[in-house]
DNA sequence: TGCAAATACTTTGTGCGCAAAGTAATGGTT
DNA sequence: AACCATTACTTTGCGCACAAAGTATTTGCA
């Protein structure tokens, strides 16, 4: 209500010299770089065929190969809910197979097709080629890699 | 400037030590912390009948009222696609008023009425509040923040 | 053994996030 | 004045992200 001039210029991510914007909060800050993230790869990973999200599962799965819905869940740290229908599309796409556990019928193993495996080299590359983009660091990238594992750690334990 | 052991992989054959995780990653960890922040916000919002964009969407107009859909975009760092319908359900709930600008009849000047601006002292300190629950300290918060502003920056540039 | 509680997953509903395409107003250019 | 590219916003379509409710299987235990 007082000062009805503070922002001459965008109020961006750039300069906040002229008073309080957006970008002085972290939460903001984080948020936005995340979006900014997935846009990035968006393009990227178009020539696999996989969203973000999707790319994510498959990482997990390379890791560790016929783990269950809950197993990728935990592993992911999505939804079992948003999980479903991601690992849906990766069968329809031909990367995974899903088929009941014979030990216990609720659970349902995620297995890895060899189109699956085919896509792991080009794939996992597209890493190296996102973060070529980048100005920071890598001492840097892992400090920000701890202190985000730290924030979610804390923000989960309510 | 880091190794290229992408090269020394055989493809094809499993050679991943055991320890390997997805938390390994910059982006996953980033990606996964941005999900936690906004799902340990909406309890803390709920009680102001926000999520966690159209709360963005509000400092950004308690910051600078009377800001057009596009001036909101470029602070939010959100889709003008994305804006649209935020901003439509904040009117629903009666926080603030769309009319077109009288000078130039394609934009849309959004203000904030006296019942959003009455949102304003409680919704802002929710911030300190959800800032508690983390055991980050505020020199590493702000390491955080600019480091992930500087990712976003770099990122957005193509 | 019987059966309630727990576990694993699916479904539904709401709200993003953004690309792409559409509509409408504006600002040159000739 | 007649275009036409630009700008501002809306709409549509798709895929998350997750809460909440639903289904099916397993486990605990009285």
């Amino acid at each position: 209500m007082s000062d009805e001039q503070v922002m001459k210029e965008a109020p961006g991510l750039e300069s906040h010299q002229d008073g309080e914007c957006l970008s002085d909060n972290v939460c903001f800050a984080l948020y936005t770089a995340a979006n900014a993230l997935v846009r990035a790869y968006r393009p990227l990973l178009q020539e696999c065929d996989l969203t973000y999200p999707q790319y994510l599962a498959m990482q997990a799965l390379w890791l560790k190969d016929n783990a269950s819905l809950t197993d990728l869940s935990l592993a992911t740290r999505l939804d079992l809910g948003t999980l479903t229908p991601i690992v849906k599309r990766l069968e329809a796409k031909g990367l995974v197979v899903r088929h009941v556990d014979s030990r216990d019928e609720r659970k349902k193993v995620i297995q890895v097709t060899p189109a699956g495996e085919g896509l792991k080299q080009d794939a996992l590359a597209l890493k190296q080629q996102l973060l070529e983009k980048v100005s920071v660091s890598d001492a840097e990238l892992e400090q920000l890699r701890q202190i985000c594992l730290t924030l979610t750690q804390d923000l989960n334990l309510k």
